[in-house]
DNA sequence: CGCTGTGAAGGTGTTCACAGCG
DNA sequence: CGCTGTGAACACCTTCACAGCG
């Protein structure tokens, strides 16, 4: 069973690497932000800096673009801002769709920097009837009734699914069919689409935990341990640890204690 | 200049992979859904389809947490619940605050499965006064001024970070002096840090220009293309588009071609 | 001389393929 | 016999360090 992949396995000879696509954004933002100031050029080590990157990276990235720089001098502001725009395909605009106008839908559809940089809310859809025609950041919410129509009408190929979980791989399905290719889901599901379109999940529990995990480990280094696992002491301190399956009594293959105490404290 | 590191080099042998914990999260959620259907055991493979990822992967993902599974059965799936959720440090349930309370803010504070895994929204702060003691998701709001307080009070070590861009650094620089050690921030800025804070970003715009560079591509394609680059044609179709700083007659530097047609229709 | 652009080296992450245990 | 756990190969990404151009 196809498992919703993401990139094709970076064929084509010369692509440019996805931890580079990635960064594009970034550098955009920066450079934006010096074109508003005027300034003219900037060195690769002050666009790092304003990036949050490291300068050698930042010049690797840019030499798959092409040699947009001048040795000695820097990169020219708006020469760069206009190559990155074209690379990413911001140079066409882009009409997205938001699928699930509640909290979160919103407050996508209220955000600033979306319309600003190629892309255009072509339409909200919601599935509670009670909804359809309320406007939402000025655009009229539209019944999910209507999504294929409206997907068709607009030529829109993004899509963002902002519906609870449950509803999330039915509205991905019928995004898909409809013609959508990418898709940016912020449910906390993992969606199965064919080959060929892409999908990029953004996940607040994720990236709590993620922190949650680092956290910890630096609670764990100031009492000088190195994380849960790293407590060794009398067993069972911890509240309802469940017991390995079928444990004989020598068992313990954890990398250090199996059922380690997780300090209340 | 210190720009913002979020991971420390991965010192300390033990260390599991970067890439391996950012997929545990995963992981959780699936086993919680087989929990939840009392399924007993999961075989790597059925776990790695619902985590969507492959269960080479994911094997050995798991083994770096230890030798968890059971050879010729798989793995129980109560026993890596806790297992997991205890490396995640999802045993002790940490406070959080979320700073920005507008239409994000809002979504964030009312987002479930938030509280579900041992995160808990110890308190909603906006600068706007208006804001104070209105009640949302039905936590009362508090202002700014009170945010050293309030990180103090409640132990605070994880903040959400919602505000305008403008306003982040200024709310980062307040939250770490308080005593914050994790940020995730939904600002799209760069946040400067001082070592041994943790920043994550989640970043909408970034993540639609990243599918629209591969929704580009693929348009290419289609009609035999590989990018903006690969349309050879006649000089200046682009609309507006700058010419290099300096360039002499001979100056033609990019992969392909440097002023390339970005189609309108 | 200063800065870009880039080979080369070193890391990190992924995948393969199979040994070995239950 | 089936499935986990893992060495080894591979692919990708980052960093270094410096050649070479303006």
């Amino acid at each position: 069973m196809a498992t919703g992949r993401t990139h094709r396995p970076a064929t084509r000879s010369r692509g440019i690497p996805e931890a580079t696509v990635a960064r594009l954004p970034l550098y955009l933002r920066a450079l934006t932000a010096l074109s508003e100031r005027s300034v003219p050029t900037v060195s690769s080590e002050e666009l790092a800096a304003a990036a949050g990157v490291n300068s050698a990276k930042l010049r690797k990235d840019f030499s798959y673009l092409g040699s947009y720089g001048t040795r000695g001098v820097g990169y020219d502001v708006e020469y760069l801002v206009y190559q990155i725009s074209r690379e990413l395909g911001l140079t066409q605009d882009w009409p997205v769709v938001i699928v699930g106008i509640g909290n979160l839908g919103a407050a996508l559809a209220n955000y600033g920097g979306f319309a600003s940089r190629g892309f255009r809310v072509a339409a909200l859809i919601d599935a509670d009837p009670a909804m359809a025609g309320k406007p939402v950041a000025g655009i009229p919410v539209q019944h999910t009734d209507e999504l294929e129509q409206i997907i068709g009408d607009n030529g829109v190929s993004i899509g963002v699914i902002a519906t609870p979980a449950g509803a999330a791989q039915q509205v991905c399905d019928r995004l898909v069919a409809a013609g959508v290719t990418s898709i940016l889901n912020f449910a906390p599901t993992v969606l199965t689409v064919p080959d060929g379109v892409d999908v990029r999940k953004v996940d607040l529990s994720i990236e709590l935990q993620i922190l949650a995990f680092h956290e910890q480990r630096k609670a764990g280094e100031e009492t000088g341990q190195v994380g849960p696992e790293a407590m060794e002491g009398p067993e069972d301190t911890a509240p309802a640890s469940p017991a390995r399956p079928t444990a004989t009594a020598t068992d313990r293959k954890g990398p250090d204690g199996d059922v380690p105490a997780v300090m209340p404290a």
